[in-house]
DNA sequence: CCGGAATGTTCCATATTTTGGAACTCCTAC
DNA sequence: GTAGGAGTTCCAAAATATGGAACATTCCGG
């Protein structure tokens, strides 16, 4: 029995195990992920086995294919950033989420700032068939979505700025804000009104109302997310009144305390 | 070709992929960790396999045998907590650790809030035979040790209550801090001071000192860890302006800017 | 201290599964 | 249209994972 990388002296190593950990490992060095080629390249692995890996390692959540890319990339199953705390916070949230959606009829979602992303946790959709949904484990730029801008507000302003020196702050749409002023002005208005607006910022048919959860120990907020010509601009603080409620109810429910 | 669970009709599955995976799930449901033969019970595998299965994936460090207890809990690869970063992090800051660990000739630590305790990324050997160190993946509570006060001093009160009534303070050692009150006075001498201080309050042999990073982003903390007949209290001053010097210049490296 | 139960570890013949190469499909660029 | 690259499918057989049983170790109760 031979087995790649070092075994540590243990005996019984199962070499697909080993080989699940060297992709498991890979997956890991490149938020963007690897192409199947690269995977096989890298692994030295044949094509058709590094295929039947991803498949699997995919339909299990610990590996995922990006959408737009086709690219390999980490999965949901790999995402509690913290682990139990995560999983069981997205289970208490869900129920608020999923009253929120029957509610207002559009989809609902729980992000946490992952590195220097949004990471969509959990998203109940929309009834509707034209809506507006991302999938768990997607990630999206701090500087153009309401969740974003809600997470902003609650952590450290010279660490916003870090991260958005870092990644950036590309034009999506004609109306992403690029600059980092604008956008700290945004945030003391977010700040001030409650809720972050991602206006058309993101998905130049899209709009999308956040709230952040303080006081739970991550940073996390919530937002739901509808195409623009379903959510016009007037419509939004009724909507942002909706998700405060739900979010001061879960805090409460959650921290066992009330908001200040 | 069966495999258990939903391949959500994923062809081409593997099965000791998917055996990984049902680990892997279950490993992440309890923190405390399982028994071999519980792993066995609730996967269903036969005792021998699940063995094997657990040996490779300790071996790869996705899994990790607790020392005390000898149950197979999460382990370090599963542990990057913000996966990118903080390997990022933990890959910068161990030239800083081996160089106080030369200059001073302890074991030197790097650890983070995670969930309700502290845990350990990065651990660099004092060279002697005697020392205190615990092992990467290695997990202790908030209250007792250094990097658990240093690392509170950057959170919300609230979250520290609120992980300590959770958590409670459990007497570790006669010089152990079990109340809430006396933890927040500490706290505020440790705020004041600069510097944590574990005096035998975690190990009763053992001294610990440890400086919070503020600014990086992530709630971590580094120490230096030794037997207290290494480490006289009238040591503590010098070697915590070790531990805050390295501190400043890595901060200033890591954020490219001064900490305030 | 001893015995029994429970947990963990080792071994092995063979059944099962994984394997890897080749063929095929699809897509893109020239 | 053609070529090349990425992804997907298939299959015979090589390789490995398998599971049960035996063995070793530890713990607990009488």
């Amino acid at each position: 029995m031979e087995h790649s990388g070092d075994s540590g002296g243990k005996p019984y190593s199962i070499r697909a195990v080993q080989r699940v950990c060297n992709i498991l490992d890979l997956i890991q060095e490149k938020p963007e992920g690897f192409s199947l080629t690269q995977v096989a390249e890298v692994t030295q692995f044949p094509k058709s086995s590094a295929f039947r890996y991803l498949n699997t390692l995919e339909s299990r959540r610990y590996v995922m294919r990006d959408p737009l890319s086709g690219l390999f990339r980490i999965g949901p199953a790999f995402l509690p950033l913290q682990s139990q705390q995560l999983t069981v916070l997205a289970d208490r949230i869900r129920p608020y989420l999923t009253q929120l959606r029957d509610q207002l009829e559009e989809t609902l979602n729980l992000g946490i700032l992952d590195g220097n992303c949004v990471s969509y946790v959990e998203i109940v959709e929309s009834p509707h068939s034209v809506r507006l949904a991302a999938r768990p484990g997607d990630r999206d730029p701090l500087h153009c979505t309401a969740l974003g801008k809600a997470i902003a507000c609650t952590i450290d302003p010279a660490r916003v700025k870090t991260i958005l020196d870092s990644e950036g702050m590309a034009q999506r749409t004609p109306a992403t804000i690029t600059s980092f002023q604008d956008y700290l002005e945004d945030l003391v208005t977010t700040h001030l009104r409650g809720y972050a607006l991602d206006n058309c910022e993101n998905d130049v048919d899209g709009r999308c109302v956040a709230v952040a959860l303080p006081d739970i120990g991550l940073p996390v907020a919530i937002s739901l997310s509808a195409p623009a010509y379903r959510l016009a601009v007037d419509d939004v603080p009724k909507v942002a009144e909706a998700l405060e409620q739900a979010a001061r109810q879960l805090i409460k429910d959650i921290t066992g305390e009330s908001s200040s």
